[in-house]
DNA sequence: TAACTTTTTGTAAACGCTTACAATAGTGAT
DNA sequence: ATCACTATTGTAAGCGTTTACAAAAAGTTA
């Protein structure tokens, strides 16, 4: 009969009036104390302080950025999770991000171009201060509208046309043309390529790269052995199937536009009844931690997926700071990384 | 000389009281029509959509929660992001809080149990309405304040002692069991088993799974035959490697935790000149998306993830809902799925 | 010590929304 | 018409912070 204290709600959390009322000044003391103000009173500071840690006071959030305050939240845009590709770049990002101390909240579009447009009520809620895309399908539906809004984002192995956006990409164009010279170098001249989703900026780099390459070699370059995919495991398994198939005479080595169509492509490979690399060359792009691991270990071309991370989120919040900067677009460097998928080609009997 | 209408700043985004303005009527109105609060005249409920529609008005969510509404974001909480286990998750939590209308805040703690603690933060901020939890290591130095603040959450792939939390599991000691049987059914004797990290209750679970089956088979337990792990792919090779090296008469066959654990295992095995499954049989665990794309495909206990995902969310959201609710406990089936990596032993010669 | 400066602190008005409560409009019965 | 209800809408008080502005306190200088 006695509810009236303890009823089975929620615990009251501290605010910042509590702080105020123990450590007997104003809310407004205490907000500047907590935001770091310079015009505060040691002694006034530290008592305080004192309270905050008595209380264990945690500001809320919805109230800071409602204020005026920030949110501290920045949204991130990514295409799926089921892969090392964007776990192993948003390691970079956390880690920027918990050097800022902010949030990340996530926006999972699936790969369907549709669920990017969501993108709407990332902004428009007012949440997220701040917008980081990885490699989004559809950029140039909605980047529209992100500028006009002046709201900061970046791009992240994406470009749009306009060149008008925050990008953040590495050397796809030189990486390919690096990988297809490199299988030249060792005989090899019947080079397929598995082209990546090509709505992305960078998988078309990495297409002109090849092709650049193997003009460059004196190759003519053969649409049959240019097969598209789409990134994804399944259909590098699928369309290399298909190729291995039909191909009159086989290619002796195959560039995919990333890691996971290079897997895709290595079990087709050993479906058909070719060894890798004794019968047939495999180099993917990326490097995503797997690569290392298969059998046989991965030739590939590295890029700083961690480090794009980083860097992104070094802009972004740069952009949130002022959002006078120009766009900037930065470039990391791609390297070949040698393992063990590629052989010399033996010459033609 | 004139920059007093279109400073550089950000371009207002539209209120609740433009919306009332425009449609005219008061701003509890416009509140009432987007709640879905029932006794809404029809025509009032149009004019309103139609403003809302023409200004794009989309609702703060800061201001939202504060004003005591709820903030419809859920806490997530992941050791990692870079292998699909998580993101198999996560696709079936997507898909259910898609359907409820709620975004996701995301914390990755990076297998750091003492990041995990930054869960204060996910909860003192008050911006989420409830916490997911997936395979957390250390769980026990925080649930207690979980629900001592009576904090909706559901643990995933992890329990805690107390039995006073949400959980949704897979039948992990049956799978491992099953599994175990399976080999043994085979001809296979001397099993080889690698542990999850044993602070997670699941890896304890298939852990007993094993063994017990082992007796029920009345094979002895051999503990040089099993293994600590910790789920990753790395670990997974670095200790089946030290296995190879130092068993006696080899093992024959080799159950692990999680696919992960599994792949490095294959690596390590054929590194040390064993044939898959011809010299040795291997199973995994989870059945994550690779498992079928790896050569020769593995054999493997399946965890129904997505629907995890889509259990714990529906749960967590019921708890959010009504915090009356008893915890739920979930056992998901698991279903051992027979690839190629496993292989009848021959009788001893 | 008066007259200024410069620090330090308090007051109160937002921020955009929800919601209890009050008021108004509509409806059918009388 | 008038009354008693019920359906609909408006008013205004928060929610927890930040921050412009004003007031008070402390220091300086003459």
């Amino acid at each position: 009969m006695n509810n009236e204290e303890n009823s089975p709600k929620k615990k009251q959390r501290a605010t910042i009036n509590d702080v105020a009322r123990v450590s007997g000044v104003s809310n407004a003391t205490v907000s500047r104390v907590l935001s770091g103000y310079e015009f505060v009173r040691e002694t006034t500071r530290n008592r305080v302080m004192e309270a905050v840690e008595h209380l264990g006071y945690v500001a809320n959030l919805q109230a800071r950025s409602l204020a005026g305050g920030r949110s501290r939240i920045i949204g991130l845009l990514v295409p799926n999770l089921d892969n090392s590709y964007v776990g192993t770049i948003t390691q970079g990002i956390d880690r920027e991000l918990a050097r800022a101390g902010c949030d990340v909240i996530l926006y999972t579009s699936h790969r369907h171009p549709a669920n990017e447009s969501l993108y709407v009520s990332a902004i428009a809620n007012g949440l997220t201060e701040g917008l980081l895309l990885i490699a989004p399908l559809a950029p140039t539906t909605y980047l529209d509208v992100l500028r006009e809004q002046n709201f900061p984002y970046v791009l992240v192995d994406q470009a749009d046309d306009t060149d008008n956006s925050n990008v953040v990409e590495a050397t796809n164009w030189q990486g390919a043309y690096e990988a297809t010279h490199y299988l030249n170098q060792l005989g090899h001249t019947r080079i397929a390529f598995i082209t990546g989703s090509l709505a992305v900026r960078s998988a078309i780099d990495r297409l002109h790269g090849y092709k650049a390459a193997l003009v460059n070699c004196n190759i003519p370059v053969r649409e049959e052995l240019i097969i598209e995919g789409d990134y994804q495991q399944q259909t590098g398994y699928e369309i290399t199937r298909r190729l291995l198939q039909s191909a009159k005479p086989l290619p002796t080595a195959i560039l995919a536009s990333n890691d996971l169509s290079a897997f895709g492509a290595m079990d087709a490979a050993r479906e058909y009844g070719l060894r890798i690399p004794d019968d047939i060359s495999i180099i993917g792009f990326d490097d995503i931690p797997q690569a290392s691991f298969v059998y046989p270990k991965l030739t590939t071309v590295r890029q700083p997926l961690e480090l794009m991370g980083q860097v992104a989120i070094k802009i972004l919040l740069e952009q949130i700071e002022g959002p006078s900067h120009p766009p900037q677009r930065v470039a990391l460097a791609t390297q070949l990384v040698i393992r063990d998928s590629c052989r010399r080609i033996d010459p033609p009997e």
